[in-house]
DNA sequence: CACTTGACCTGTCCGC
DNA sequence: TGCGGACAGGTCAAGT
């Protein structure tokens, strides 16, 4: 699922939802994804409360009061869904009542329930198992290998466009969508988002770095900011399983102008939207504005 | 090191 | 309808 604009969405939900929230039980069982023990979740997680949430790229940092964190990556199907609960045993969905994920959770694919002390829930879903949630140290998030290696966030206010064109220096070989995709370069972009900001800025995805010239990593810069703080408006791209943190899906696939949008006309020029295979991914292109470099 | 490919899972869709 | 294969928002480990 989830890239940059769709875990700034679940942050800011969550923000608004569990912080200052107190855990009172954890039903989970699904080692691979959530490894910690039992004497770890009772020690750690039991009675304590949400201090922050966090996030880094793509992955999510739940603080709790004893000095433990959550860390979280939703990968592609993965799903944080809170679900209130009345006094009077009645659910709730925290923005939209009538949301069939409300009587409908837990499911199959419910891996983690947290249930906090005024009965409200939270569920880590995800179908394909890929995600996963860990409890550490808060001190010993950021030795993670994950965060030792990732680049910087896009969106952060002190990166100029000259640091981003430098961050694709060791990558010349490769194509430009490969190295927008590799998170050691530029954290948060996936799939949707690094065709979407490729074709905002004419630059064919297979294009070899080393053939991407420094204008066309400027213009890349600004679209790219431009595409992803428009999807975090939209509450993110809903390709199939994305939901935000109240179930609610996002709209961004409303807007988007190559992605999942094959055989439809360019919104620039008119021509057949292809789908292409660049970087083992499925690619979305106007061949026509995004020409190779001959 | 840089680069590519397959593996990890479950579900769905498409062609026979 | 059934069945096999390809494919799906992301990282990793292993190979060259």
């Amino acid at each position: 699922m989830p890239e940059l604009p769709e875990v700034e969405t679940v942050r800011r939900g969550l923000d608004k939802l569990v912080l200052g929230c107190t855990i009172a039980d954890v039903a989970f069982d699904w080692p691979k994804g959530f490894p910690n023990s039992q004497a770890d979740v009772d020690r750690f997680m039991l009675g304590a409360t949400i201090t922050s949430v966090r996030r880094r790229a793509k992955v999510l940092i739940i603080e709790l009061d004893t000095d433990y964190s959550l860390v979280i990556h939703l990968k592609m199907t993965g799903q944080l869904v809170f679900i209130g609960s009345k006094s009077n045993g009645s659910r709730f969905g925290a923005g939209h009542p009538s949301d069939s994920l409300i009587n409908s959770l837990p499911d199959k694919s419910t891996r983690v329930t947290i249930t906090f002390s005024n009965e409200s829930k939270l569920f880590f879903n995800d179908q394909r198992k890929f995600g996963w949630m860990k409890l550490l140290p808060t001190v010993a998030v950021a030795d993670l290998s994950f965060f030792q290696k990732v680049g910087p966030e896009p969106l952060d206010d002190s990166l100029t466009a000259d640091m981003f064109a430098k961050r694709f220096q060791r990558r010349q070989k490769t194509s430009i969508k490969a190295a927008l995709l590799d998170q050691t370069v530029i954290a948060g972009i996936g799939n949707i988002y690094a065709d979407e900001s490729l074709w905002a800025a004419r630059i064919h995805p297979n294009t070899r770095v080393a053939d991407v010239t420094s204008d066309q990593l400027n213009t890349l810069f600004d679209e790219l900011r431009l595409v992803l703080n428009t999807a975090i408006n939209k509450g993110g791209s809903t390709n199939k399983n994305y939901v935000n943190a109240e179930g609610k899906k996002g709209s961004y696939m409303n807007f988007a102008k190559v992605f999942r949008r094959e055989g439809q006309p360019c919104t620039r020029c008119q021509n057949s939207i292809d789908k292409i295979r660049v970087a083992g991914r499925g690619t979305h292109i106007c061949s026509n504005c995004q020409a190779l470099p001959t």
